[in-house]
DNA sequence: GCCCAGGTGAAGC
DNA sequence: GCTTCACATGGG
């Protein structure tokens, strides 16, 4: 089945690749993934996104929320800083977007995240799909596909079972947090309507969840658009474009965004990460490419 | 071989 | 409070 929607400014592939998900796999112009228990290929092309799926939908409804279709993205823009920084970001990712995930699947995501690349920990969470998640029906000629495996299926996995789809020494924190979702200890989907301080505060109480995994559940899969993940890629971009040649700290720079990039800080997070990963590879070797303006070479 | 990767938790000052 | 270190695994 096909139906073709028409967002303004949308660049699927920026956002598909931008690290908040780890799910798609690009063939060719097409992108394709399993939202919930839903194959999907998603097509973008002159201004428009085909998406197609393997069964009959009635209601899109599901991709319109993942995709954040609907989403006004020039509101968002029109809070950022106006900095040379952000606007230099702002014109590098024009397009870019922040997806509504299940936040199972982001937890569990972010937890096998730590010190991984994003390349691998696509591996990862294919591997742990494959082996643990329920086929989902999808066109023939493709690839089998799998949903997300469920916290039940996970509380039940031994470590050692876990270990297999190389995710080391995260395997227990992915087996702890699996069973306290699954035991009800606490309802994921219960975050959303809280306070974004308290829903953090019960996302650190989980294993292997510190700030940075928290709040990127809370801005990937719980609406707080807000919540701003500093990883070392937003760390070396806070230093670089706000704080040459000063030593600040990671819980400074987390301050700093906070007050600084305003209520919708999350996504200019997403624009700054997106800006440093793409600048980088396109710069020769040997040689720092420079990144936007910071005053010493303005 | 070395260093690093969308970190966290425990142990040391 | 802060800093340092181990933790698996793979890529450059």
């Amino acid at each position: 089945m096909k139906r073709v929607f028409s967002p303004p400014d949308y660049d699927l592939a920026a956002t598909l690749s931008s690290g908040q998900s780890f799910r798609w796999r690009r063939h060719g112009h097409s992108w394709d993934g399993v939202i919930g228990t839903q194959w999907a290929r998603l097509t973008p092309g002159g201004g428009t996104i085909t998406a197609e799926t393997a069964t009959p939908v009635a209601d899109w409804q599901w991709l319109v929320r993942y995709l954040q279709l609907e989403a006004d993205l020039n509101a968002v823009l029109r809070t950022f800083p106006d900095d040379e920084p952000m606007r230099a970001a702002v014109k590098e990712c024009h397009g870019l977007r922040l997806l509504q995930q299940d936040p199972w699947e982001c937890l569990a995501s972010f937890i096998l995240s730590s010190t991984k690349q994003i390349v691998q920990i696509e591996q990862i969470t294919r591997l742990l799909c494959e082996r643990y998640g329920q086929p989902v029906p999808a066109p023939a000629g493709v690839a089998p596909a799998f949903a997300f495996p469920s916290p039940s299926r996970l509380a039940s996995a031994g470590e050692a079972d876990l270990r297999t789809c190389k995710m080391g020494f995260r395997a227990p924190y992915l087996l702890g947090t699996a069973r306290a979702v699954d035991s009800g200890q606490l309802d994921l989907e219960q975050l959303q309507r809280m306070s974004l301080e308290e829903a953090r505060e019960r996302l650190l109480q989980l294993p292997g969840v510190g700030r940075k995994i928290a709040d990127c559940v809370l801005l990937f899969s719980c609406g707080f658009a807000r919540a701003f993940p500093v990883d070392v890629w937003i760390m070396k971009a806070l230093r670089h474009l706000y704080f040459p040649r000063r030593r600040v700290g990671r819980k400074r720079l987390q301050q700093f965004a906070e007050e600084h990039f305003g209520p919708c800080g999350g996504y200019a997070q997403q624009y700054l990460f997106h800006y440093m990963r793409t600048r980088r590879k396109d710069a020769p070797p040997g040689r720092k490419q420079s990144i936007g303006v910071t005053g010493t070479n303005a």
